[in-house]
DNA sequence: CGTGGCCTTGATAAAGTTCAAGAGCCGTGG
DNA sequence: CCACGGCTCTTGAACTTTATCAAGGCCACG
């Protein structure tokens, strides 16, 4: 059972009262896992869902040749695996941690359980749930209509890793990470990086990104503009 | 205020009692559409979602210059737009009619507090939104880690529009169409029915398809095998 | 100081889109 | 009943974008 300070930092329980966090913390287990281990793996059946107390995790698909696909990377707060709990038993991606992390477990049936007696932690979780459609849609947007510089103009406008609300945008993820999430390549983001320098709508750091035409970012995002 | 009956049939709403179905009833309200109209935009706030009694809808992404990527074809019985209606208030896509429709509209503050009444419900919809989640996982899959024939010929494989399980599948959609929902266009649609075709894996017909070689085409959709 | 991971750069190749044109099909209206 | 116009679909050729392959630089960490 794992302490109710842990359960009420989870957004998926905003709202709730005392009592009800004390029923899901007595059948949440704690979990410790290390750096760069499988949580689970496409196509396992599923016995619960996830939360992430502290480190981060990326959602993937891979390719029977190596290549991945991001879906999502989760954070501090934010549950993962819960849409095989709903449908399905088996999850539809992967899940690894890019860091230490320290995660909560919820067993499928006593969750389902709760989730029947607690009308407001059903409505959170639908609002989770479909916060990641949404955010699966606007992958899919990016993949089919956008080429990459767009996607990557989106990603450096509306990823939210801004620093305090500058132009200024710290890099807590790899490029080949990013790539992974853009669905593309180390090469091609490495080049297209460049050429936005060139034009002059970024200053590319080491691991910091600066943006100096918020403007033409929008216009390439939207494919209204091309890179030189 | 609908009839029940029609309520009964949206497997949404399977596994309620009567009462439940009379007061859902009590608040849908019923609508009729035209082929070809726009139900709703993308960006466009909601006040609630819809279910269809029959005809049916695609719900789809335009790029500004035109092209469109369909994201679910929906048909009898089944609920969209729901996802705006926990999350974000506006329509993350757009849904046009593909045929004359009857369909039922459910507005978001009534239907919100008949779910927190109705824990079945509640279980309903969250099993609709996972495996739309699904969908759209399968979806990115595809565009980001297959080729335009390794998905046409999961689509093949597993549209479930075959004909009473025989190898015979009927396009109940235009190849225009299916090139949107596949992240192509029609000139390479028609170009890799052509090669499949060729190669023996399938035989093609006006709005038919033949599957003949069911293994060579899960090759295909794996990645494991090219067309010649 | 060396080694491995991450990132960049260049040359080449593949896949898919664009543009242009034409064939087949269907419903409408004369 | 036929002719017309408008679709959808097909085919070909040129072009664009991105991936692939290969190599080298840089940095951090042991």
């Amino acid at each position: 059972m794992a302490q109710i300070k842990k359960i009420a930092e989870i957004s998926l329980f905003a709202d709730l009262t005392l009592k009800q966090l004390e029923e899901i913390a007595s059948i949440a287990i704690e979990q410790k896992w290390k750096r760069r281990q499988l949580v689970f793996n496409e196509g396992d059946e599923s016995n619960g869902f996830y939360a992430i107390i502290s480190g981060s995790v990326k959602i993937f698909k891979l390719s029977p040749d190596g290549k991945e696909q991001i879906l999502h990377f989760m954070g501090p707060g934010e549950p993962f695996g819960e849409a095989a709990v709903f449908a399905g038993e088996h999850f539809p991606a992967s899940a690894q941690t890019l860091t230490d992390c320290r995660i909560l477990f919820f067993p499928r049936r006593a969750f389902v359980e709760l989730i029947a007696k607690n009308p407001s932690l059903s409505l959170n979780m639908m609002a989770f749930l479909s916060r990641r459609l949404r955010v699966l849609a606007n992958l899919v947007e990016g993949l089919s209509l956008k080429e990459v510089p767009g996607r990557l103009a989106a990603y450096l406008l509306y990823s939210g890793k801004h620093r305090n609300n500058s132009d200024i945008l710290e890099l807590d993820i790899s490029k080949n990470q990013l790539a992974s999430l853009l669905g593309t390549i180390p090469e091609t983001l490495s080049r297209i990086l460049n050429r936005m320098d060139r034009d002059n709508l970024i200053k590319t750091g080491a691991h910091r990104i600066q943006l100096l035409d918020r403007q033409g970012l929008i216009e390439l995002s939207e494919g209204r503009k091309k890179l030189s």
